[in-house]
Order: C-alpha cells, then structure tokens, then sequence
DNA sequence: GCTTGAACCTACAGTGGCTGTAGCTCGTAT
DNA sequence: ATACGAGCTACAGCCACTGTAGGTTCAAGC
C-alpha cells in the first residue's frame, strides 16, 4: 500500500494533482490508513499511469475518461478507442498548422524591422495596422 | 463616439472582452453617456484593434500590455520591443517542436492498431504501458 | 409622447488543468 | 517523547475569456 506521495513520485505527478483527479471522479476514493490518510494499490496505480501517460501525449481529461471507459469494456470494438485518438490527433495538426502560420508572420514581421527606435518601429506598426497583416480575418470577403 | 456593441463589432471582439480589458487595465476607463453608458471615441478603437491584433498573433495580454507601454515612448530604442516579438517567436517554435513530436507519437500509436476489440488495441496498450512510449516519461509538461 | 425591444449595465460563476497557501493532523525515526 | 516530514481539508489563483441573472438605458417606430 502506497502514501500518496510514493505514488506522485512513482508516476511523476504532483499530490494535488492526484487529489484533483480524485475531487473530478477521473481517480477512485482510495482506502484510508487509521489517521484517515490515502493508500494506494497496484490498480490505482495503473490507472493512475495511463491518465499521465495519456496527458503527456495531449488527451484532454475527458478523453481520457472516455478511454478509460472503453478499456474496463475488453469486448467491445476498439473503432471507439481509435475515434477517440483520430480526433485527438487532428487537433494536434489543426493546432501545428496555426502555429506554423503564426510563425511565418512573426518572422516576417520581426524581419522587416531596421529601426533603431521606437517611433519608427515596423513591429509596432504592423501591431497597429490591420492592413500590413496577411491573415484575413476580418476582410471583407473572407 | 462609440457604443460598447459597435466598438466590439469594429474590431471583431466580444463586449465581455472589451469589459474584461478595462477590468485588468489594459483597456482605460471611457467616458460614459448620461445615462452611464460606455462611450469610445477613435483612440480607443486604436488600442483595441492594437490589443486584437496581437492577440491573433499569440502575444500574451502580459506582453501586449509592455507592448502598448513602449509604443506610448517612441524616443526609445526599440530593442526591446524586438526583444518581446524574438521571445514570443521562440515559445511559439517550442510549442511547434512539442506537438511536432506528439503528432510523430499519436501518428505511430494510431498506425500500429490492427486488433477489433478492446482487449487488444495497440492504442490502449501504449497508453498503459510506458515502456512502450518513445518520451520520457517525467519531462516537465505543456 | 409612448412603447417596444435590443443593447447596455453590474456582479459573479464557470471553463481546463492544475498549482499554491494556510492551518491543521498523522506517521515514523530517533 | 519529540521532532519533523508528509499528509489532511478548504479555498484562492492562474490565463483569457465566456456565460448568466436581473436590472437599466437608448433609439426607432407609431
């Protein structure tokens, strides 16, 4: 049986955050020893592994509920399981894409920047003027 | 001068969030009608889009606010103005590297399934057993 | 001038995923 | 017996908003 901070240890977690996913139901209510304090077994820590193996590769806690979901259902078709990490996925591109896009502006902007002082600054003119930005957010049209 | 509504139109923002700029002091206290409604006028609009636009660039409301304090002296270097732009620019290609890797790692998870039940998706088995994870495992997060 | 209803007002709670703090109690080594 | 690290609960704070409740003001149409 494990004190809640062998099990933060162990599996790299913090022990409010354990007693965070606890408070949201992601973690059981563990046994108490006699003083009231919480142990730990090896199921816990399983679970406790693959929720901060699944954050480190992005799954936001309500996937990894659903994931943890599926898996207590072994008969189940895993095509869910594979939705679920689909998804997951094309967020993550969707979110590559964004930034990459980001980064090509700044780098511009940056760029065209030979000032030396503030009042001629080209960063803080295209901050200021809409019309020097490539993206189109708010043209008309777009 | 300018409703609230209309200023929030202009510049593509919601009226909670022009509410919530003035909250934190990064937007000034307008004037108000008779009957206590905010009214803007054009230098206003300009610090909003301001504030709008680097927003869309990723800047921080932090960074924004340093930002506008810098433009307000244009007699000075705008070294560090270029300094805020480089730092941002290098947070954002560290978020890119990062998902970069986790899209390699979800893309490689995702492939390797082959089973049609739970009881044996690779998905699963990945996100319950760290060795079989190519990053370390206690690296610190985001 | 009067009525309507959209837009405005304040104040506060909620989002996600934790993190930190205050002020206690418990467990264990010496 | 005592010291002290580790645990406990309860709550506030982070970022950048977003949403809600319950009331007031403004402008257009009649």
């Amino acid at each position: 049986m494990l004190a809640i901070g062998t099990l933060a240890k162990r599996t790299g977690t913090k022990v409010q955050t354990i007693r965070y996913y606890e408070q949201i139901g992601l973690m059981p209510e563990p046994g108490r020893s006699e003083g009231g304090q919480r142990r730990y077994g090896p199921l816990e820590l399983d679970r406790l592994a693959f929720i901060r193996h699944s954050r480190q590769l992005g799954f936001s806690l309500e996937s990894i509920r659903e994931l943890l979901d599926l898996s207590d259902s072994p008969e189940r078709s895993c095509a869910q399981v594979d939705a679920v990490a689909q998804k997951h996925l094309h967020e993550v591109e969707a979110r590559i894409a964004r930034l990459e896009a980001l980064r090509v502006e700044l780098k511009r902007m940056i760029g065209e920047c030979r000032a030396d002082r503030v009042a001629n600054c080209r960063i803080l003119e295209v901050l200021r003027d809409h019309e020097e930005c490539l993206s189109d957010h708010d043209r008309p049209g777009s």
